[in-house]
DNA sequence: GTCTATATATGGATAGAC
DNA sequence: GTCTATCCATATATAGAC
């Protein structure tokens, strides 16, 4: 939910929403500290002074953009529950996590990946960084061995470098989705079966 | 080469290593835009003009610190030369960049990762780009499919992120870079053998 | 090689009018 | 909701003495 309302939408004007969509771009394609208010406000045809009327900091603007995602994955960890005690359960979340990031523009993506260190370094960063390690710990499995848990990241980490491979690939986007889930499947799935 | 003349040493101070080497840590731990001159000028006890006689500017900071990495991953894509048309050469080329990158701080890798957006910005953001570019090209082989290059990719992410891996897992350092090697071996190498 | 002092720019953020 | 005007902190970078 980007809107604060459920219902009737009584706001006069859609500049947050914007401001989110052009904050993105520009903090992922710039970096978060490279990317000023003023450039932001340029680009919607407002001022500084008007941002500063939806959100209260710069920060508020990343965590707006961010507490989405945050929440995505976690609901995704959540609903796998105690299938993740299975291979096949674990295949299954690795491969919702994959259409998730798919779905999405790279810009997200490459937003958390390229300011990891800065986005770690803010007041919610934790909850990130949380929300990561409680993925790959599902991926992994209970009781994983040192290698079950390398396993998983290289799994996850080539279906996130996925969604930004299409600046680098010549191919088709969704061959290279598809082409990259397969091998993530092989990693993940390993020499054993359980 | 970090140091300008190849035989004795006829500096009067040890200034702009020291500097090289606290700009890496900062730069890695906090983000290039996020450390000032004046934190790395603190730490080594001078004033940021003290800095300005080694340096030109704070990109040539950067600039230094990335240079010789720049080297060491070209040198080693030709080294290869024609044994990459072989996997056995590929894996070899694996296994030498899972050293280089294993004896190395974490904070080189942490620094071009995760400030990647921002120095592929910079004037000499191209060569890293086409560094990296070429690696995976030879880690792929001549000739490679689609898969062959998401292979490559995948097996160099997965050696890339055991560098950084000690904070996140508990586990002995070594170890962790072993189970690495062999995951990221066994996805170069897929289920063919050529 | 390093200092003090300063030029100059730009950033985030606020006050108050409309 | 948005504006103009402004505050204030900090940044890179330079000038010139020692």
């Amino acid at each position: 939910m980007t809107q604060r309302s459920a219902g009737v939408d009584h706001r006069r004007t859609d500049t947050r929403d914007r401001a989110l969509s052009v904050g993105l771009r520009l903090f992922a394609t710039q970096g978060y500290a490279n990317t000023s208010l003023r450039e932001i406000a340029d680009e919607l045809g407002v001022t500084k002074a008007a941002l500063y009327f939806h959100f209260k900091t710069k920060e508020d603007i990343l965590s707006g953009i961010l507490l989405d995602h945050i929440g995505a994955i976690n609901a995704m960890v959540e609903e796998a529950g105690p299938s993740l005690a299975t291979l096949d359960g674990r295949e299954v979340l690795l491969r919702r996590v994959a259409e998730y990031q798919a779905g999405r523009s790279t810009h997200l993506v490459r937003l958390i990946r390229e300011n990891f260190t800065e986005i770690s370094n803010l007041p919610f960063g934790a909850e990130i960084k949380k929300g990561q390690r409680r993925l790959l710990e599902a991926l992994a499995g209970p009781d994983a061995t040192l290698v079950g848990r390398i396993r998983a990241r290289t799994a996850f980490m080539a279906i996130q470098t996925a969604a930004m491979a299409a600046e680098w690939e010549s191919a088709d986007e969704k061959d290279v989705h598809e082409a990259t889930l397969a091998i993530a499947l092989e990693v993940l799935r390993g020499g054993d079966s359980g």
